[in-house]
DNA sequence: GCGACAG
DNA sequence: ATCTTGTCGC
């Protein structure tokens, strides 16, 4: 159980991070390389992989980092349980954009997991999520749009969610997403499974 | 009170 | 996320 007044401490914290968050068109085209994190668990221990692949020849590398994770998962928190063993992950690769599981901006304080880690390591980042946080699906000229206040906040493919972490804009998000789900975060969560059966 | 709710 | 067999669908 987490108190009230921690929770109330980690929104001021979000509302922060949202305030330093640059949503500017960055261009999928001139990725050459791109990363992709996730984690697993078992019981409380997390195993997180972050994975670095050439854009065009596919070929990649990874690292990994494994260590206990005693913060529940809280919707809307969920960068409290993960982001610590991601960035330990993914620090050290190199790459042009990490790709994030789970939400950017499309999040009740627009700083979702994707946005605190894309902040907190002043790099480009984009959430790629399997489920809808937040938001309303408003489709416009053939794409779904996350609107959140009025205000586009992500956009959705298929069955996955994507939405600005920092440094990107929604033109990039849709033009990862017409790709369909990234190879690197499918390289990611098998490596991140196979890691914690070891 | 009821529904929503990333991983 | 994780616990879990067979099974419906593209």
């Amino acid at each position: 159980m987490v108190e009230k007044h921690l929770l109330e401490f980690l929104e001021k914290i979000q509302l922060l991070i949202a305030r330093n968050v640059e949503i500017i068109h960055f261009d999928i085209n001139r990725i050459r390389r791109i990363c992709g994190i996730d984690v697993a668990y078992k019981g409380n221990t997390g195993y997180a992989v972050g994975v670095s692949m050439d854009f065009k020849t596919e070929d990649y590398y990874y690292n990994s980092y494994i260590g206990e994770v005693n913060f529940p998962y809280i919707p809307g928190f969920l960068f409290m349980r993960e982001a610590p063993l991601m960035i330990k992950a993914v620090e050290g690769l190199a790459c042009d954009l990490i790709l994030v599981d789970g939400h950017g901006i499309s999040h009740p304080r627009k700083s979702g997991i994707a946005t605190v880690i894309g902040v907190l390591l002043n790099f480009p980042t984009i959430g790629v999520a399997k489920s809808k946080l937040v938001g309303d699906i408003i489709e416009e000229s053939g794409i779904s749009y996350v609107y959140l206040n009025g205000e586009k906040v992500g956009v959705k493919f298929g069955k996955y969610f994507y939405s600005p972490g920092n440094k990107v804009d929604i033109q990039d998000c849709i033009d990862l997403g017409k790709k369909g789900y990234p190879k690197v975060l499918k390289i990611a969560d098998m490596l991140t499974k196979k890691l914690k059966k070891e």
